[in-house]
DNA sequence: GCGACAG
DNA sequence: ATCTTGTCGC
């Protein structure tokens, strides 16, 4: 994917600030309606003294089961990287700590994914630009926040049952939902990034989630991210395939010795 | 002024 | 985010 947008990412919090405010008017919020057949998913783990990041990108191609009518992922195509982080974590600036990492994966991929769900938030972010709108917006496809706690809103508990959800209230306005993903656990704070709403955000990521508590895509990078954290070896660029071929485009990427550092 | 604060 | 054993609940 090539990015519709390129600014700065070595800046202070005052200019990136002044970044998410020019950028944040670019976010188009609306029904997503098509079918989703093509998901992407991002997440990015740490070592314990944040030196350095494990980036991870999935590409999940998606069946739905007849009975539950819940995804399922088909087959995925993963890139990972390794990388310093040089931009410190700051609550509401966490763009610009993780997406430099992430530009060289999506660089890879030549195919538009229906939709990106990202770890962190979307709008529900005090100037309505986390992470899953600013990628969203820099790529212009669909995308959608699951963050595991909430930055900003407020909000009543939703009951212990899957599925259960309430509004996500910021300054007045309804910037996501609080959705129980599984019962009896702690719900996510799901909030839409980029040409997404509210409504389709919850639909979409409920239908993610089959037996935990995180959508099946974003458990599914979390766990590669760290798995490879540890280890530490092979290469950074694998395949996993599951069943049946790739949808057209979707073969080409995979190389090998592709992507380190 | 003080507490809160995605990952 | 990461560091960590056992423990309580579904």
């Amino acid at each position: 994917m090539e990015a519709v947008i390129s600014h700065p990412w070595n800046v202070t919090i005052q200019k990136a600030k002044e970044i998410q405010l020019s950028l944040s008017k670019r976010v188009l919020l609306k029904p997503l309606l098509k079918k989703v057949l093509l998901l992407a998913a991002v997440d990015v783990s740490y070592t314990r003294w944040d030196k350095q990041g494990y980036a991870v990108l999935g590409i999940f191609s998606i069946r739905y089961d007849n009975s539950d009518g819940l995804i399922r992922i088909k087959e995925e195509v993963i890139y990972t990287r390794k990388d310093r982080v040089n931009f410190p974590y700051v609550p509401s600036y966490l763009s610009f700590r993780e997406i430099p990492m992430l530009l060289p994966l999506f660089e890879k991929v030549d195919i538009k994914p229906d939709v990106l769900l990202v770890d962190g938030v979307g709008i529900a972010h005090p100037r309505r630009f986390g992470l899953a709108a600013h990628l969203g917006v820099l790529y212009d496809i669909p995308s959608i926040g699951c963050a595991k706690s909430r930055l900003v809103g407020m909000y009543e508990e939703p009951a212990v049952k899957k599925g259960s959800l309430t509004k996500l209230v910021f300054k007045g306005e309804e910037v996501g939902v609080v959705l129980r993903s599984k019962d009896n656990c702690k719900p996510l704070f799901v909030s839409p990034g980029n040409k997404c709403n509210v409504g389709s955000a919850a639909r979409i990521v409920l239908k993610c989630c089959s037996k935990y508590r995180l959508a099946d895509p974003i458990r599914r990078v979390d766990a590669i991210s760290k798995e490879i954290r540890k280890g530490d070896n092979r290469s950074s660029v694998s395949r996993h395939l599951t069943a049946g071929s790739l949808p057209c485009g979707m073969a080409k990427p995979i190389q090998k010795g592709g992507s380190k550092q």
